[in-house]
DNA sequence: ACCGTTTCCGCAACCGATTGCGGTGGACAA
DNA sequence: TTGTCCACCGCAATCGGTTGCGGAAACGGT
């Protein structure tokens, strides 16, 4: 069935393509008489404006484009929700592109974001990139652009992420105040940013605590099929390791695992902390201790951002959120006695 | 920076805008030497094709919606990744839409897609969805629908699904061949399609052994929060229960909790078997035995019909598609001794 | 020298809308 | 009667491309 449009409404009626146009959107020039007249023959053809059109005529597109690594069960729904929702609530639609991790196929995205004129990009980096000259494209054409969560720093484009350092920073921090001291710190890939922060506020705690001399114990996973084996060897370093800290939801259900199956008992022989988006920490038992950080919020907060840029077609300097996270306490820390 | 144009690259190369466009599609009307300046032109000036434009005059878009309940992370993010995958492929963009479990929405994201003309959709259908009316439109448009998931038997419509009447009723023979009689069976909204299919599984499984006569404990829990006390009764409920039987992840890692914090173990105390898409019971420990469906494979199948589809411009009847599920043997299970 | 082919390119319409501007006809005042 | 104003509507351009058709120039053959 071919689709009705403005002109087949117009020539029905006998007026011009413009009158009807004009009609249906309730123009004063219009009397309401033909209004009337147009709006009928428009409601029995089961006429649907053509938005692509006319937003081409407008030159815009509605469209916001959402780039991530990839969509992993963890975070990445909860953010997706969050920017779906603010998007929805603009009328903005949203597009979803995977990067596989791959900094060429980022590049690719970006063209493609051009190609079809999205009028905002949500970046979420892959691992693989280490710089942003790609995104420039898109900035150049005046696309607005927001990274988020796994961000870069950068002060060309707003950025949106959580506090990873503070975050680690006190999760450490809750256990060394229970006593522990042979912490074992699981971090991803050294290579990104967001690992390092995260490294540097688990540091950071011990030397807090006047601790400095102990070297802590920290691991950094590249690739999720040698987590057994990595964190095996530095549990087995430690002389008795009692606590475990776990830079994400992904790391945590893994080395939960791994440490069941070595016969151990949290908290009882390991106790476990993590940074987390709180849904892992809720269904593993026991309830894991964890400094919440909502994918929701970073999603909201950056959808926030690029619809105020989009809106104003380009707002001021780029800003750097930083989300902070909030302590959930579970039963998977226990305090050692002294001694 | 205003973006160059055919007419920009036009008008500098003292050509027409068709040449241009001729020669950058490489149109054996032009001369080698036009292509070249054109080339040349389009390069230094930066010149961007604009999709929109060029897919507006063929009156298609390749854009393809994804309408899903809700982007939990269970299953929907390796939905998604197939979808995605395939997509991707044949240069198709993805378009993802919330729900939000509510027909009206449904009703008025379907709206959408035929405003912006999207040249397929995937749905995956609210649990308040009970019939697909809202799609005719859809389909009375020439717009190829495809609905995967959360299906509803419909004959105007392809359905990508995977077999729960099956995967449920293995799930529990493999526990009734193991001695357990008193098995708790988790299922999601009875309103659901789903739902209901799977409840029959487990029950036609107390048949197939001849055990008719024992009633089988069936739990719908419409909402979560109310998974503890219904859950809780239905274990209290039986003399000794043995076995539970999670129709899938998202009632598995909650059931998997609720046992634990009973202070029950598994599998000595209890026995857990689920349909899943095996990522829950990676981590979970001991790993849970379960009948394995891959959202991914469901995504890429859905994925290709609909790209089948659109490319012969509808194609013959509407297909259902049954994807079939994989026992994987974890831990979690006990064999009774008679007796 | 004449005619038929090629080669190469431009005109103008089209996709489906929106919009600036100009024009017609009627009402009404002078 | 003439002028003015307003209500109402159409023309044509525009967004950024693609494409059917036709035509000019060059070329080749006889």
């Amino acid at each position: 069935m071919k689709r009705v449009t403005v002109k087949d409404l117009a020539r029905l009626l006998s007026v011009a393509p413009s009158t009807v146009s004009r009609a249906l959107a309730d123009h004063p020039d219009i009397s309401d008489e033909t209004k009337r007249r147009v709006r009928e023959a428009a409601e029995t053809l089961g006429y649907i404006p053509n938005l692509r059109a006319r937003y081409l005529r407008a030159k815009h597109s509605r469209l916001v484009a959402l780039v991530v690594p990839e969509v992993n069960m963890f975070f990445a729904p909860s953010l997706m929700s969050g920017v779906d929702g603010v998007l929805r609530e603009n009328d903005y639609s949203l597009l979803l592109f995977e990067s596989n991790d791959s900094v060429v196929q980022e590049r690719k995205l970006a063209r493609l974001c051009l190609n079809l004129s999205v009028d905002g990009v949500l970046v979420s980096r892959s691992s693989e990139t280490t710089e942003l000259s790609h995104l420039d494209a898109l900035a150049d054409a005046d696309v607005p652009v927001v990274l988020l969560d796994k961000i870069l720093e950068t002060d060309r484009h707003s950025t949106v992420a959580i506090d990873g350092y503070g975050a680690a920073r006190r999760a450490t921090a809750y256990l060394l105040e229970r006593g522990h001291r042979q912490v074992v710190g699981v971090f991803a890939d050294d290579r990104l940013r967001i690992s390092q922060r995260r490294a540097e506020g688990f540091a950071q705690a011990f030397r807090d605590q006047g601790l400095a001399a102990l070297e802590p114990a920290a691991v950094h996973v590249r690739h999720l099929h040698e987590f057994e084996a990595q964190v095996g060897a530095a549990l087995d370093a430690l002389d008795e390791p009692t606590a475990l800290f776990a830079m994400s939801d992904e790391l945590l259900v893994r080395a939960y695992h791994h440490v069941l199956s070595r016969g151990l008992r949290i908290p009882e022989d390991v106790s476990i902390v993590a940074i987390s988006d709180g849904q892992a920490p809720q269904f593993l038992y026991p309830r894991v201790t964890h400094l919440r950080h909502s994918g929701y919020e970073v999603g909201e907060k950056a959808a926030h951002i690029l619809v105020g840029m989009m809106r104003q077609h380009y707002a001021g300097a780029a800003l750097a959120v930083t989300v902070q996270t909030e302590m959930v306490e579970g039963a998977s820390v226990r305090t050692l006695q002294p001694g």
